[in-house]
DNA sequence: ACAAAATGCCAAC
DNA sequence: TTGGCCTTTTGTT
């Protein structure tokens, strides 16, 4: 259930874990029996997080796109595998010889083993094999991603200021903006006092740009942390260790609660088929 | 324990 | 606009 940060999280142990390896593909599960004859024994040779999506490239030829939606995850199994959090990373460890390989765990559509580390895939919603030609036009057809060195928020705008979308629509498309999902674009409204409904072709040059800055910390953070904190310090409560769940967000999944800055119950409706959160005192630009 | 919701998206109606 | 994907998390008994 990732959105962006979690995403560049995982290509980051992919990168670390299996990148220059040679993996053992197979598909427990079955639905991905032929794609994975087809990359079994070759080399895992590069590693790309685009938004959303992730790619891995076996030999020169092959593209994988994986996409997680809503359910997918990816669970790793292997040799030192400290240092992440979960979101839809779940890691357990192979000390136990005599348990190793383990069994998948679940619908398991993917696996991959190097021999010293599993990568199993299971629940996503876009598992498939590309050629080269239809992965640059895959690529083409994605928008923006803050995280990305690559990125350039003019192009964003453009198609922004061109649109009578409400911006918090707009915020959600990947072929505008890649790697915002429903709870990163509630939080970055509020953030920047945006009323959600605003039409896009409304927001200024400014507006957009303090928005876009704002989107790379938070998912910069978020790749940190490995879980979305949108609260600044000052506006949740004084406590050590890490924020609590229920001190992370401003209005996201706070429906009928008062809001942290004013005390105005959030507000919540349905846009664009997901759960709309804001508040109608504070979001007024 | 069980039920419902969830950070997403697409195809089908 | 709705169902499906297939799993974990969260809330309610």
């Amino acid at each position: 259930m990732p959105e962006g940060h979690s995403v560049r999280r995982l290509a980051d142990a992919f990168v670390a874990r299996f990148q220059g390896h040679r993996v053992a593909a197979s598909s427990p599960q079955g639905r991905f029996a032929d794609g994975a004859a087809i990359i079994d024994g070759l080399t895992l040779s590069q590693v790309d997080a685009h938004g959303k999506q992730m790619f891995l490239r076996f030999g020169n030829e092959a593209w994988l796109r994986v996409h997680l939606g809503m359910y997918g995850m990816w669970r790793f199994h292997g040799e030192g595998l400290a240092g992440f959090g979960r979101e839809s990373v779940v890691l357990s460890d192979a000390s136990a010889p005599e348990s190793y390989p383990p069994a998948p765990v679940g619908a398991v559509r993917l696996r991959l083993d190097t021999g010293r580390n599993i990568a199993d895939l299971s629940g996503p919603s876009a598992c498939v094999l590309m050629t080269p030609p239809e992965h640059d036009a895959f690529l083409a057809g994605l928008g923006e991603d803050p995280l990305r060195e690559d990125a350039d928020p003019a192009k964003a705008y453009a198609k922004i200021n061109a649109s009578r979308m409400p911006i918090a629509a707009l915020l959600m498309r990947q072929d505008i903006v890649a790697g915002i999902g429903n709870l990163y674009r509630a939080e970055l409204l509020f953030r920047a006092r945006l009323e959600p409904h605003k039409p896009g072709r409304d927001l200024t040059r400014a507006d957009w740009d303090a928005l876009w800055r704002d989107g790379g910390e938070l998912l910069r953070e978020g790749v940190r942390l490995g879980r979305i904190v949108c609260t600044r310090p000052e506006d949740r409560p004084k406590r050590k260790g890490p924020v609590r769940r229920e001190d992370s967000f401003y209005v996201a999944h706070r429906a009928g609660l008062p809001c942290r800055i004013c005390g105005t119950p959030v507000r919540s409706e349905t846009m664009a088929g997901r759960m709309l959160f804001w508040c109608e005192t504070c979001q007024v630009g």
